[in-house]
DNA sequence: TGATATGATGAAAGCGCTTTCAGAAAACGC
DNA sequence: GCGTTTTCTGAAAGCGCTTTCATCATATCA
């Protein structure tokens, strides 16, 4: 069935020439006469021929392609990250190699990313432990970090959100403008540093607003509707005493909604709900959440940008902040 | 900077032996001595020695890796999909070649995914002429389409949702259980099959009540949160009468819901409301959508199954179609 | 014990491509 | 006109690996 696919000499013999000259014509590495283009490109046309890609990166000294590591979590955030990459990535004219990192293999990045298969790493997952990293960075690979910083301070370029003050901003406003003063926060995972830094926010916010810091305020979330939502039932259940909560991401943000309306809490007027990413869901909850505008896409751009200019030999920005902006909708207490 | 990797030659080299025994040790071809074994061992541990992928796929007949072509859109619906070809190519020992097509350009997956660069293809796009499609076909390759059905009749394997039938008994629920008769109907993607059947079972459910088919309660929704809710806006300045919303699908509901609640509209009192997937936001909107669960990883996982089954030469199920079932939460009437 | 299977290894032939290196042909310079 | 570039093209050397094929011990059998 498979019929043998066409190779280069396949071409080169259809077309009369060496695979040498038809290898030119493809890549357009040389000057080649203008008849034998023409011949060499009948040829491929009459053939469906299609260069092996693996042949070319094995020749070639590069392979052509950027790997994702991603850890296993679904979430909406995840889409504008990865539109934001490929669309960079493949303006560069490479390929994508994506790879999910179930909980299960630790750090086994063995097999399909790796040095010898991709010219440079995106990290976005703790799946990859400090030592890997540190041993990719020491064999002098490209690599960039989302959304978490350089283990050991290796300089490893890496992007990141301005999480703090983002999260002051926000808390801020629901102090001053909505007069809140016991308002919880949601952690996001274990680790995860968007979320010391949102929170290193919210703290400064209450300190600044003579507000002390209340450690029964602050519970999980895990950036996940449903373990927030769990989260503020208990809450509720024990009859903890709130009149906001800063759930930590938008998807938490939805659970926190969620828990608070089958509570028969009214929001905003008992208790703000404040999130963080601005995902696309956030204006059309009900009511439309106020939350922290972050540029997902174009950080996620940013970073492939980052890795093919490190790859190209071109000193990459260190670290790249992404600025953030507080987007005011109806969940805070103002009116839409 | 970068120092040369290690090959199998400097492992070969190092532990004295042929780089034949070293291929065999690493991969467990063929019979090594329990002593040569462990010194190989060592030589690429001290080398820290990964296997050059390229070099491999060259050698081998196989390229080890499998492309799934995407479209651009931003979907949550996305994650679960991806998760479950993830999950399945890495356990079968594949890499994952992700391409999301970008509608500048149309049928081109010239370089990255096609023939020579994976083993097979997951395709899920309309991005893909029927004239490429029937190409690769008719090349042998293998390939399976998701969500959508083969071109020109050719047997190559997909996978599909009961997707008539979930709208059936969606729709029937609402007009049987709370008499809603003004049902509105918003349709996908332009050519896109699930809305397709989803409306014959829409079409269906109201013959089989007896209520006739209004062409003024169709619009389009897009599967989109912003173009259903513009649409639904529109429908409500035009003052158009319906007392429930079939939207296609659960994001689309999402927009729907929004546009009522911003025009004052009671959901479910006024309006029922619809939804198609059961994404993990359904259950947390306001109220929880009733909609029709897609079993969406399930599906994946079984497409990328028939991927690997065929590659691996088996007879693969020429047509996977996933049951669907009714979810019964509050947007249709229902008391949670 | 001689003949034959068995186990362990190395040599070497590619896999399909890119890329020097050179050579032939054509164009140029004075 | 004859040396010198400039264009165009082919031969051939790898890229790092898998995989026959062949070899040489050693183990097994009658």
């Amino acid at each position: 069935m498979q019929k043998r696919r066409a190779t280069i000499s396949d071409v080169a013999k259809l077309a009369g020439v060496s695979i040498a000259t038809v290898s030119r014509v493809v890549n357009g590495t040389a000057p080649v006469a203008e008849e034998t283009v023409q011949r060499v490109r009948d040829a491929i046309a009459t053939l469906g021929y299609t260069p092996h890609a693996a042949a070319r990166k094995l020749a070639g000294r590069e392979t052509g392609t950027l790997g994702v590591l991603l850890p296993e979590v679904a979430a909406e955030f995840f889409f504008p990250l990865v539109r934001g990459i490929a669309e960079e990535v493949r303006n560069a004219g490479y390929d994508l190699l994506i790879h999910v990192a179930s909980s299960g293999q630790e750090s086994s990045l063995s097999t399909p990313l790796g040095e010898h298969n991709t010219d440079g790493l995106l990290i976005f997952t703790d799946r990859l432990s400090d030592e890997e990293i540190s041993r990719l960075y020491n064999s002098g690979f490209p690599m960039v970090l989302l959304y978490r910083s350089p283990p050991h301070d290796l300089p490893i370029p890496y992007v990141m959100f301005e999480n703090k003050k983002g999260a002051r901003d926000l808390i801020d406003h629901v102090i001053r403008v909505h007069g809140r003063r016991r308002i919880a926060f949601l952690r996001g995972p274990e680790g995860n540093e968007d979320s010391e830094w949102r929170e290193r926010g919210y703290r400064e916010a209450l300190e600044k607003n003579g507000i002390p810091f209340d450690g029964d305020l602050v519970g999980i979330g895990g950036f996940d509707a449903d373990i927030a939502r769990e989260t503020v039932e208990s809450w509720l259940i024990d009859g903890l005493d709130f009149d906001a909560i800063f759930a930590g991401d938008d998807e938490a943000a939805m659970g926190v909604m969620a828990a608070l309306r089958h509570a028969g809490k009214k929001v905003p007027d008992e208790v703000a709900v404040l999130g963080f990413d601005d995902i696309n869901s956030a204006k059309l909850m009900a009511p439309p959440l106020t939350t922290v505008r972050a540029p997902i896409e174009a950080a996620a751009a940013g970073a492939a940008q980052a890795l093919l200019a490190q790859i190209n030999g071109e000193e990459p920005p260190y670290q790249l902040r992404y600025p953030t902006e507080v987007i005011i909708r109806q969940s805070c207490g103002c009116s839409g």
